[in-house]
DNA sequence: GCACCTACTATCTTTTGGATAGTATCGATG
DNA sequence: CATCGATACTATCCAAAAGATAGTAGGTGC
């Protein structure tokens, strides 16, 4: 098997290696918010409050963390609409829609296999 | 949108209520080491000292946890043969297989995208 | 008798998540 | 003219989770 990944040159990287910087981005992908966050936004621009809305029980800071990170990492730009009250949309970039994807599968997953969890007592 | 969930009974589920038992099981796959560990078991049982070392970067009490949880869930299976020194089995059940899937090509998608994230700057 | 092996548990520290309250701005309302 | 309301946040504090490190059990090989 070929893993490599000691960070070095462009050769396969591994989320098993510690200090693979796709580790990082399996850090990011596998949040909770980040994975409704991003379902929330797939189907065009949201605003911060109604993403608050759909995120039921997110507060604002993790919300805007989780925003934040996601905007830093180029998944999700944030654009300000200057006006008063403020108005900022988010929206996913093309690579966020690339991430959307299989995200979706593991929403999907849960909702569907919810009842099977947890049976044995 | 036939969105429900009030916890009550057998409708549809949906992770973006707070309430409902499948945001439950979102929080427990949308987990760096949930991820990680149950990839390590796709190919068959893993011990623990194996998953320890597939798993680079995990400390014992954190891979402890994680199994604890996906074997109560029911994702994961734990055999131990009486032995010494001790020898545990951990493996993915039937439904940890089809919970394998999502978080496989959440892993790929990292591997694969990793050069084209935090690209500005 | 002593170190070794595996699979942990215990303890402590650090980081993250979460709840709540407060800030800034301007237009509309009384 | 003071106040209220709307929006998108920050600031603060507390709790929960993650992480690092050391220790435990108990039979086997030397």
């Amino acid at each position: 098997m070929s893993r490599n990944c000691g960070t070095g040159s462009h050769d396969k990287h591994d989320v098993y290696a510690a200090l693979c910087p796709c580790r990082n981005v399996l850090e990011l992908l596998a949040n909770k918010w980040s994975a409704l966050a991003i379902g929330a936004m797939e189907d065009g621009p949201v605003r911060f409050g109604a993403l608050q809305r759909v995120l039921q029980g997110v507060s604002p800071k993790v919300l805007t963390q989780t925003l934040r990170r996601l905007e830093d990492a180029g998944l999700v730009s944030r654009t300000v609409y200057p006006a008063v009250p403020p108005h900022v949309e988010y929206a996913l970039t093309e690579l966020g829609h690339s991430a959307a994807e299989p995200l979706a599968h593991m929403r999907d997953w849960a909702e569907r296999n919810v009842d099977l969890l947890y049976a044995g007592q």
